[in-house]
DNA sequence: TTGTACGCGTTATCAT
DNA sequence: ATGATAACGCGTACAA
């Protein structure tokens, strides 16, 4: 049996009081009772039980961390710095990979606010679905604890949102190229989530405004996790062949396009002369491959950041706006060669 | 204030007794009084605080996942890994990131032990020091809870290791390439961790075994955190540059060798004509670079797996081996042309 | 400065 | 099948 705060009380020989009150930074306890019992406390090697101190009191200092995959490049990015921020804050994470199933995610959900963390935060729009009903489980979640959504957005008391502008991000890169004098581009995602589809929106609306016809549009859903890159060459192949030949490539996330590079090298093209290609998420992958990617930068950094002082903020009972978004940014590398003349088209 | 068990019984009519044995699987309860309490439970919402239940179990079902930076590519996965492994098997994690310093590691153990956990994972190798004293930590608590080790060996009473053996790995990798017919090889490494000082030892113990005389050893220590590839080239170039030629390089991780790959780039070498080029870790990276990158698979998933599986044991009370080695092996991709006719030296 | 006693929400043991 | 009640380990008024 664990060794309990009434043992120390009895080798120290004062009460239960005193010992909380010396594990509680010693106030109102006389110098020579704080070290008898320290040093007893140390020579013991007592461990106060968390879950007896978390009854009485409101806070475990603990935040859920819920995501699909943890080891998505990206996901795991956000993971650690969100984990690195709580921890610099005094709150530990109580991390779950729910994977993609909404009914496993409630389980989870349940799971998890029965641990009395303090709040849950959502890593990845997976979760926002596009119905009221599939969202329910958010707002009775709501209803107990803040709930933060990180790159997400969903309008509901007690939810906060914090995202980049996926649309204008999408948006912006899919102009350049076009501006760059290429029209005809491929685009391929492998996610429908609520930023997924702000993404897609985003592009095909730079063709529309670009007066693009619709006969140069090129949309591919990769539909598999986006793991192994010579799938996804092989997919674009497939799905390619025999169809007109493009200049462009996007893609939703830079795992994508990587294989877009791949494909691209072993169709023998030249990147960036007779093919473009933009990833997004400016990962560390935009460095590994060759040519450099060009790449979206969604700036999780700040996002984690901003999320995790919102997050303090609601928790102190201040006043904190509901919804922030950022700006991505493209950053330009040598799979691209938009700057510093760009073309019209 | 959340709603509670007492609550719940008031509302059913019942006595909490009642409702805590409808939590608990319904056993001696009649259908008519579960089909109540469900009822109710339903309606309000009811989550039960697992702090309070806790206090009279024994175990939380929680494990504390235990790593160093969980945004790194090969922990990123074997945190994935061994997440789903738990949850797969009732268990939830408690993830905590204790970045490279001994003394906040010690406070983390101690904050994880705090809240009960069943088991300790520790993934890599970084937790295990050279000296004694620097182990005292994880001796004390495995005096409170079995500890698993990833990737890492310490022998103690309820200490458990699962790994891989980079030093055979490694010896395998630099004698392939000796073989091959490249006695001059450039070694990277980023980690003086207990498994990275194994892989360092497997590589110049190739060396000798296979007579390479001291004059071509070529030992490239990279002191800072290896995320930036274009820091590593420079590295590379700058501590390289006015000393002999090499015709290969292997690297301790797969970060470093596309460090490798881009300053071969640079330098105008073709890969792997005039320089062969190995990773470790086997991890996506290998196939987002041009070539694809020659790795070492030290076979992640299956050391998950195992850890796991005797994780299971050790709690379950059952007896179970110490120690599990894993044999890694070399993939060999683009980055090297060893077989099928590896030439002699 | 220190000690006593109660409450936190749940489970388990005993009755009934 | 169900209810009453004693733990579980700690924090904290309140008392001394």
């Amino acid at each position: 049996m664990a060794i309990t705060i009434y043992d120390i009380s009895q080798l120290a020989g004062v009460s239960t009081a005193t010992v909380s009150r010396v594990l509680n930074g010693g106030e109102n306890v006389s110098p020579a009772t704080c070290k008898k019992v320290t040093d007893i406390i140390e020579k013991y090697g007592y461990i106060p039980n968390a879950y007896a101190r978390g009854m009485g009191l409101h806070s475990l200092k603990t935040i859920g961390l819920l995501c699909a995959d943890s080891s998505d490049l990206y996901t795991a990015r956000a993971v650690y710095l969100l984990e690195q921020e709580l921890q610099a804050n005094g709150y530990e994470s109580l991390l779950c990979c729910t994977g993609f199933n909404q009914d496993v995610r409630k389980n989870y959900l349940h799971l998890v606010l029965s641990k009395k963390v303090d709040s849950i935060i959502l890593v990845g729009s997976h979760f926002i679905g596009t119905t009221e009903l599939e969202n329910e489980y958010i707002r009775e979640a709501a209803d107990l604890i803040p709930i933060m959504l990180l790159n997400a957005s969903y309008n509901h008391p007690n939810v906060y949102s914090t995202l980049c502008d996926d649309y204008a991000s999408m948006y912006e890169a899919a102009s350049s190229m076009i501006c760059s004098g290429i029209p005809d581009i491929l685009y391929l995602y492998n996610s429908k989530s609520y930023s997924g589809l702000k993404k897609l929106k985003g592009f095909q609306n730079a063709l529309t405004d670009n007066n693009i016809p619709d006969s140069l549009q090129n949309i591919l859903y990769y539909d598999k996790s986006s793991c192994d890159i010579e799938n996804i060459t092989d997919f674009i192949e497939e799905m390619t062949t025999g169809r007109p030949r493009f200049h462009g490539i996007i893609a939703a996330d830079d795992v994508l396009a990587v294989g877009g590079i791949k494909y691209a090298q072993k169709e023998g093209l030249r990147i960036p002369e007779d093919i473009s290609i933009i990833g997004y998420n400016n990962s560390i992958l935009t460095a590994c491959c060759t040519p450099a990617l060009t790449s979206v930068d969604n700036c999780l950094e700040a996002l984690t950041h901003q999320l995790i002082h919102t997050l303090l903020h609601v928790l102190a009972g201040e006043q904190t706006p509901q919804k922030v978004v950022f700006s991505g940014r493209l950053i330009e590398r040598d799979t691209t060669r938009f700057s510093p003349s760009p073309k019209r088209i």
